[in-house]
DNA sequence: GCTTCGCATGGAA
DNA sequence: GTTCCATGCGAAG
């Protein structure tokens, strides 16, 4: 609400244009020994100081007309709808930028930036500005590695993959959505026949439309992130790109601000996710354009009091001007307060290579108190070409928390700074930003760490070593830290997508339909995949029971009377469906009928619907369920947020933790109420399986509980647990199957609390016990004492009489 | 003995 | 296998 579109467009961001023309002549040749502990105040750029003399001997800069062109272009180039939009004129200015990179001896440059600019000229000469939303969209995402593409494959490995990865984009947005499935030419596949694969894809019932065995395999967690993010990220550039509120929320999810080829060619460690609100600060009053150049985290040596900051290479060879002698250049730099140092910006000859390092940053970064972890931006202004320098700190809220509302080397920040501060729990930052700290803070709980952190907090300021990094600890530690801190990082990029969109995985998964097109079969490895050509397509969530006479179907809710109707359970519903769309009960076919069964009957039924229809409490539940599924977005941020709202702890919870209709868990797959067939002896059955493992493994934790009460008659050697197992089961719906599928049981016998019971009796009489199939191998720790056998053990521990 | 400088080393990407 | 880069370490001041 705070945010101002004008401002923000003031504070143009943009993809830097890799390294302009930098002339080493043009540098002051003060010795930096002698100033760099003495930062220039109120540095005002007198005849040709550094950065100003690049600009003007740029030959980006060779007029007025160009530098206007060159802020606009900066402009759009970093818009998130242009992100790969090449620019008018560029086609000059490569020609420029190759010629100088032709004139400088710069022996060890690699392809480095230089290639970006190349590339971009090869791909983006004379494309058409278009900021059509759906173009950039569809731009934002291709980032598949183009035919000139010159980027490293290095580089899209790891931190990579979530930017990266091909993605099938749906055109219509309001028909599905884009799920992120990860496979080459685009393809949505679904692998058959595979006992083992993981049933979370597609419900149960989808399975049945394609074959009996059909098991929807989703390979990847990222899926969830990607799927969330892709979602998002459709909103935000689909349907309203152009406002600066989908911007601004754009950039606090720290996107990189720079051109998908850059990001090829950087690594991502160091693409400036600088904000809005900190490049409104870095900027101040001027109309200067702000071009985020890159950014690093500060490793221990960084922050340390050696005052060298190694600077990434491609970064320094990109965006500093050339150097061709070890001993370098002093590089001015400012900060956010307007603070003006100097470093000598210099390299080491390095295995034929370049180490770039910074020199004399000790003071600046104390005076931001930095420490390692935190994140120190490069930026540069246009026209001045002033180098910025900017910093993040890791263990705040967030950066522009951080940049506007701290002060700045004792510098107060303008209240006009502080008040573009938006909300930080509202953004998903902030819950990053939460990891981060809690990253940080266990981090520096190693002894060893903790212990080099005081012996290195020996200067004036309090410059603690920071996390795991401290700079005389024992190098695998610090290593090792030091690693961990690049995979967190790498995480939060990752979490910050996954949180734009509070719905899980699963939750989306039970609004997943295929889509219409038929899928081909392809074999691989002795598996079939059913490979759509299309990703799925959300559709209206549905309830997949199986009611007293053993058969399976789904129900469904009308959109217009929430009447509840069956289907059979391979109908596959659109996202709105209404009681006109179903063909498969000709007499409910309209709102009119009334329903099949009552609301109580249908609670029955429904598990998820805990007392359906029963009380008022209830009445309320699937009035709430009652989501507007009018659009295939809408209707996963309705699902999370009903979801959230299950979560509550006031709210009733489900029997079955996580339990979800449809699914095929060994909880979800009985009859309710202890009805149907029951299993035999020796049945080998899934469930009875399930349920025998699931024994066994109790009985063995139990004997852990009480390895010392040998007098105890519980103790039993693990084979006569097993023994036991083999009296006791005698099939799981006789073990309490009651207990498993029907909530309105739950406080009856055959609850967990029954199951505590039973698993008491169980070891003195086995014979006459029974299992609670409500207990999950894989759920073992959850909290539902009701159903939870680690509860209900818990239970029998605490009570053993 | 301490600090700084410059290069070397080796883990990670 | 190559490159990057965090940091170790010896030499010099």
């Amino acid at each position: 609400g705070v945010d101002c579109s004008k401002c923000a467009r003031n504070t143009r961001a943009a993809m830097a244009p890799p390294n302009p023309v930098w002339s080493s002549a043009m540098h002051t040749t003060q010795n930096v020994a002698d100033r760099k502990d003495n930062p220039v105040k109120s540095w005002r750029p007198p005849a040709g100081q550094i950065s100003s003399q690049w600009r003007q001997t740029n030959l980006w800069s060779v007029s007025s007309i160009q530098s206007d062109l060159q802020q606009r272009l900066a402009y759009e180039f970093d818009r998130p709808s242009g992100s790969e939009k090449l620019l008018p004129g560029r086609t000059f200015i490569h020609a420029q930028e190759r010629k100088f990179d032709d004139m400088h001896d710069r022996p060890t440059t690699p392809a480095g930036m230089n290639q970006i600019m190349r590339e971009r000229d090869a791909n983006g000469h004379g494309q058409p500005t278009n900021l059509d939303p759906a173009y950039s969209y569809a731009l934002y995402h291709r980032d598949g590695p183009h035919p000139n593409s010159l980027h490293d494959p290095s580089h899209h490995g790891g931190e990579n993959d979530s930017l990266s990865s091909r993605k099938v984009a749906i055109p219509d947005a309001s028909t599905g959505v884009d799920a992120g499935f990860k496979l080459d030419s685009h393809h949505t596949a679904i692998l058959r026949d595979d006992p083992s694969s993981l049933s979370v894809g597609l419900p149960s019932n989808f399975a049945s439309s394609n074959g009996p065995k059909d098991h929807i395999r989703i390979a990847p967690s990222q899926q969830q992130t990607q799927m969330a993010s892709s979602s998002l990220q459709k909103q935000f550039y689909s349907h309203s790109v152009s406002g600066y509120n989908e911007f601004q929320a754009q950039l606090r999810n720290g996107r990189p601000r720079m051109d998908a080829k850059a990001r090829s060619q950087l690594l991502p460690r160091y693409w400036p996710r600088i904000t809005d609100q900190e490049l409104q600060h870095l900027s101040g009053d001027s109309n200067s354009v702000i071009t985020p150049l890159f950014e690093k985290m500060l490793s221990a040596s960084d922050a340390g009091r050696i005052g060298r900051l190694v600077l990434p290479k491609k970064c320094a060879e990109a965006y500093f001007p050339p150097i061709s002698q070890p001993e370098g250049l002093p590089l001015k730099v400012q900060d956010a307060s307007g603070k003006e140092w100097i470093f000598q910006f210099r390299f080491w000859p390095n295995n034929n290579s370049r180490m770039y390092v910074l020199e004399g940053v000790t003071p600046c970064i104390q005076s931001m108190q930095l420490q390692a972890g935190d994140t120190v931006t490069f930026s540069r202004t246009d026209p001045e070409g002033k180098l910025i320098m900017g910093f993040r700190k890791a263990t705040n809220l967030s950066s522009e928390q951080e940049e506007t509302t701290k002060p700045v080397n004792g510098a107060p920040i303008s209240s006009e700074a502080n008040g573009k501060v938006s909300a930080p729990d509202s953004s998903p930052n902030a819950v990053v930003s939460r990891q981060n700290k809690v990253n940080t803070e266990s981090k520096s709980s190693s002894p060893v760490e903790q212990a080099t952190a005081s012996k290195v907090d020996t200067g004036g300021l309090a410059q603690k070593e920071g996390p795991g990094t401290g700079q005389s600890s024992p190098g695998p530690v610090k290593r090792k830290a030091t690693s961990v801190s690049q995979k967190i990082k790498r995480l939060r990029m990752d979490n910050e997508e996954s949180m734009e969109l509070k719905i899980t995985w699963e939750e989306a998964q039970e609004l997943l339909r295929p889509p219409p097109k038929a899928p081909s079969i392809v074999v691989v490895d002795g598996h079939e995949f059913e490979e759509y050509e299309e990703p799925p397509i959300l559709g209206r969530k549905t309830y997949f029971v199986t009611d007293q006479s053993g058969a399976n179907n789904q129900w469904a809710q009308c959109e217009d009377c929430s009447k509840w109707r069956k289907l059979p359970v391979d109908a596959l519903l659109p996202s709105r469906w209404t009681c006109s769309d179903n063909k498969w009960d000709p007499e409910r076919s309209s709102c009119g009928p009334a329903q099949e069964i009552s609301m109580e009957e249908l609670a029955e039924l429904i598990p998820i619907k805990a007392g359906l229809g029963g009380t008022k409490k209830s009445k309320t539940r699937i009035e709430a369920d009652t989501i507007d599924a009018s659009d295939g977005l809408d209707t996963l941020a309705n699902l999370a947020i009903l979801g959230e709202g299950e979560a509550l702890p006031s709210q009733p919870t489900t029997r079955h933790p996580r339990h979800r209709p449809g699914c095929s868990c060994i909880v979800c797959i009985q009859p309710p109420s202890g009805k149907g067939p029951k299993h035999k002896q020796t049945c080998t059955c899934n469930v009875c399986m399930t349920v025998r493992r699931r024994f066994r493994t109790l009985m063995l934790r139990r004997e852990k509980r009480q390895p010392k009460d040998t007098d105890s008659p519980r103790k039993k050697e693990p084979g006569q647990a097993s023994e036991m197992l083999s009296q006791t089961v005698s099939g799981p719906l006789a073990a309490s199957a009651s207990a498993t599928s029907s909530p309105q049981k739950a406080n009856v016998n055959a609850d967990g609390t029954e199951d505590m019971a039973v698993d008491h009796k169980t070891t003195s009489s086995p014979v006459k016990n029974h299992i609670d199939l409500n207990i999950q191998p894989e759920r073992d720790d959850e909290q539902s004492p009701k159903s939870d056998a680690a509860g209900a053990a818990r239970l029998l521990r605490d009570n053993p009489t």
